[in-house]
DNA sequence: TAGGACATTGACAGCGTTGTCATTTTAACT
DNA sequence: AGTTAAAATGACAACGCTGTCAATGTCCTA
């Protein structure tokens, strides 16, 4: 019933250790040998006890994903593109949903490290962006790969992948600004995240390069969340909108999703009396109404190459084949929340 | 640095055997030596190596998460109930998102098992109703657990948890005919779903209690997506409602969210020239304008319990501390989108 | 106080791989 | 053909734990 490496081994007429060799892809096999192996692979269809490897090899084929990040959405899309490629290469996904409030966050990290070996891990924000998260892992030498938010510095190159946030804010303030809208105001996440500041920095740039002056009564500090869109779209426009404000940035599309709400109640039109922008293009950006103008994002293939990246560290260079980007910046998707300034 | 039985062992003066023993939790150690073990697991922080646990016992300490279910917060609900469960008892989790459109994801799925050897699998909906899956599961002889939707039967009880979409629909239908609503739609899902049959059964039911005639036009078969709860408002409601239709029962929130849409569009009122309903009460549904009513499914408990069946199946009579339920009915949540009939 | 029954503990092999190092085969030279 | 270096393969221990079965300890009974 259960196949295993000597039963292969006796079937092509060679060792264990050459089956051994063969499936972990070693060099210093020859092709005629590594074509028997294979045969003999196939026909009995066997696959390696993961359990086995992991035990016996300095390096494991587990994977572990992290994260922090309480939108479904980003998670889901993280976990499949890790998979992808785990699936690819014979690895397993264990994964570990963290929340940042638990002081005892870190012992519960040592804790899964030590259970099972782990190839490497790929943290995701805000969890990627904690200083004492990565100096543990330094500590205990173990492989990571971080998705951040920012640009990319030579520096980090090759353990981080980056996600042009400010790039991605400068252009949806660009778009806006476009459809003759000055007086933006911009809901952003708390200040914390990275993304936040990213995203900041690039509303701003884009109003500078227009000659806009900035103005810090425009902006206002939510949690990301669709209650703190609601929240900050109320405290923006008040009773009167005594700013003028003709045009909102979420900083998410959970916030514009919630100024959206903010401003039916207010008896605001989208998008006639109000532009409003996501950021992310979630699957609800288009389950609104009007759909949400945002930023696409693409997660999955995002943390694939996040992936890539880990494995290149971890098995060096066996599979050096495919490109790695290491930059992806999230790019505008123009629907019906935002129009020209009437 | 790496702390294995045999240290603690050492420590604690006892066997290798012994120690095994205690973190097992096996009987027939005396009280004393347990807490001498113990004691010398908590000084080193010792942590069981899952490899080799998998490896040298009968049982493994791994279960499988089987999803097919696009919907991001089922998943990720699901996912981070056995999640709980699994980090109480010492066990990891691995994630198997399955396509039930892919040719080849029995094989797939054979490979997942042979890989791993598994301590089970928890199935979710619809891929749990799937018998070709399930027969192959018991060939194999993998233990499993599968979330279903349905009302309880004597035979199932020990592999089955269900989801009474059933009486929640008919509760959600008495909801609307209590608030005097006469001609209520209903956008289902996909028949093949026994939700959707679960659902339009319950529905179906509360209006024959009070006496009001079934009329099949009054239900449009979607795919439990946004878009088809858009359609199926359009097709439902047409240019001037000629069904007379001022309810609508969405088979799920999405649904529920696409008609709350196409009410826009379309220029109607909610709640006040039609009522709409949810199902599922994920987070979205809150962040509609207005608020869904809606029956609150409690996945994460849901899948909490699931989880325990599985352990209890598996480990025997090590853990039959906690009660498990194995019936779940969803509740209605009555938020802005129902109101009265006028 | 001896004998037996049962509870508790330990010695040791084995789970299915990979790492190490020795051995054989091949290729590349004189 | 003979030598040598390099490439390819194999034998065997080890990874950290659990299962088996034998050994010891404890408590009871007569």
């Amino acid at each position: 019933m259960k196949v295993t490496i000597n039963d292969v081994a006796k079937l092509a007429g060679v060792s264990m250790k050459t089956v051994s060799r063969v499936i972990n892809k070693e060099p210093s096999v020859r092709k005629k040998t590594y074509d028997i192996v294979m045969d003999a692979v196939n026909t009995l269809n066997y696959q390696p006890n993961l359990a086995a490897r992991n035990l016996a090899g300095t390096s494991s084929f587990t994977v572990g994903l992290v994260y922090d990040n309480p939108n479904a959405y980003y998670v889901i899309d993280m976990q499949n593109g890790v998979l992808s490629r785990c699936k690819e290469e014979g690895y397993e996904l264990v994964i570990h949903p963290c929340n940042y409030l638990d002081s005892n966050m870190e012992d519960d990290f040592k804790t899964m490290i030590k259970r099972s070996r782990l190839a490497g891990l790929v943290l995701t924000p805000p969890l990627s962006e904690q200083s004492s998260i990565i100096d543990m892992l330094d500590e205990m030498g173990i492989h990571y790969v971080r998705v951040l938010s920012g640009r990319p510095t030579d520096e980090e190159q090759d353990t981080c992948i980056f996600v042009n946030d400010y790039e991605a804010a400068y252009e949806i303030t660009s778009h806006l600004l476009s459809l003759g809208h000055t007086h933006i105001g911009f809901l952003c996440g708390d200040k914390e995240h990275k993304s936040t500041t990213e995203r900041l920095e690039g509303y701003q740039a884009a109003l500078k390069d227009h000659n806009i002056a900035l103005n810090d009564e425009l902006i206002y500090e939510g949690q990301y969340s669709f209650e703190s869109g609601v929240e900050g779209a109320k405290a923006l426009l008040g009773t009167d909108n005594p700013l003028q404000i003709t045009a909102l940035l979420g900083g998410n599309d959970e916030m514009a999703a919630g100024a959206l709400f903010a401003s039916r109640l207010m008896g605001i039109e989208i998008p006639e009396q109000l532009s409003i922008t996501g950021f992310e293009d979630s699957p609800f950006s288009r389950q609104t109404w009007p759909k949400l103008t945002t930023a696409h994002q693409a997660n999955d293939v995002i943390s694939q190459h996040a992936a890539r990246l880990l494995f290149r560290k971890t098995r060096g260079a066996r599979n050096q084949d495919k490109e790695i980007i290491t930059t992806f910046t999230p790019s505008l998707v123009v629907r019906e929340s935002s129009g020209p300034k009437t």
